[in-house]
DNA sequence: TTCTGTGAATACCTTCACAGCG
DNA sequence: CGCTGTGAAGGTATTCACAGAA
């Protein structure tokens, strides 16, 4: 184990083999090598060795890592062991989505409070119970929760100054949904989801293997069911 | 321009060159270079120029790149010139707000149906017009309506079974919301967008930089406002 | 022997730097 | 001259392959 930058990558992959892993300690399986979580995960099994390797010798030459053991490091490694308060700027359709996801809460992420501008939907709740606030109170809300990360949901316009309000209230990662690129000050994290990015670039797969809009479909070939 | 495999990271850049030029054809710019574009999306002009070259020698040496010209063949390689028809699988609330999003409309991909198994959701519709449908009746739909596209949001348990739905129907491109590994057969295309690896790849983040859930913040430095 | 941990090899992606054309 | 198109260089991520420990 040297010192040495953490990719993206790989941290991304460690999200995945927690879950795998969480899936093999409910099959109460004790033991698992890292040949396993690579057929698991669709990943190469050196690939998985080396991201564990970075992090410290969780294994056993010859024997392969304890699955519980290995998924309370990665658990810290995440640092998803105490969880994560989050906050929603933009209560529209996707930010109320977005907050009454239930999926959330079963990863350790609490959604606290939504957040908007128009004062009709100031003071109400969402269907999980989350209030809305006011944007103008971000940093107090933010103080008083314990927020640390926050989601993006707000119209391309709005996204550039509603990113700085929230890293003005004190917020180091932020979930951005809007189309647009968002340059993070240095010690804040920023991830974007772009859908449009994201679809236009499963068209161009479409348009590269001949199918169009407006193209007859052939026949579709018979797929194995899901196991 | 030679034949040569395009990957992700570049169809996900001309996307983003997409965007760009229609910016500036909206400001009535006739003519762009690639350095004025890496700057406009802060990436490298030899970026620029090698993704474009690969599909073609769409600028004039010692001058640039004309607008609206390049604006066009971008939309082209893309396929998005005819626009898609899109599915969504799940109306629960992420369905349905996506089914309710607007931005897609603007990007050329219409939302022409939701699917569902509940007997209490079919028939109905989304705020914004679109049915749902029982998901027994996808292929029928499909064919009728010539989706391309389809997204998936469902629960984790559902989601191998209904993409092996959605692919029997004949969509051979798939926008994947379910926290799960899905394996994409022969000619099909999967993007999987998983909130919870982003979400614990921002985790990571923060915990790799000190701050954890129940520490206290600093006072957070100003920022400047966004431009 | 089995399976980890890891240097070496490979593949891929980005950036540099410049020839060449308008 | 200015800017594209592109080979070469540099950097990063993945896979191979094997030494070494249980």
């Amino acid at each position: 184990m040297k010192i040495e930058k953490i990719s993206e990558f790989t941290t991304e992959r460690l999200s995945v083999y927690l879950r795998c892993l969480d899936e093999l300690n409910d099959m109460r399986v004790e033991t698992t090598s890292s040949k396993m979580i690579a057929e698991k995960t669709h990943l190469n099994s050196a690939q998985v060795r080396k991201d564990l390797a970075y992090f410290g010798r969780f294994g056993v030459r010859g024997v392969g890592y304890p699955v519980q053991d290995l998924r309370d490091h990665l658990a810290g490694i995440l640092g998803v062991k105490k969880g994560h308060r989050v906050i929603i700027v933009g209560a529209g359709h996707l930010g109320m989505a977005l907050g009454e996801y239930r999926g959330f809460q079963k990863n350790g992420f609490t959604v606290v409070a939504l957040f908007d501008r128009l004062p009709e939907k100031i003071g109400t709740f969402s269907r999980t119970g989350v209030p809305v606030h006011d944007i103008e109170d971000i940093a107090a809300v933010v103080q008083r929760t314990e927020a640390t990360m926050a989601m993006l949901a707000v119209p391309a316009d709005a996204a550039r100054q509603v990113c700085s309000l929230v890293v003005n209230a004190g917020i180091r990662a932020i979930l951005n949904f809007s189309p647009v690129r968002l340059a993070a000050p240095r010690g804040v994290k920023i991830k974007s989801i772009d859908l449009s990015i994201s679809l236009e670039s499963l068209s161009y797969f479409l348009s590269s293997t001949g199918v169009h809009a407006t193209a007859s479909q052939s026949a579709p070939q018979e797929v194995l069911a899901a196991r």
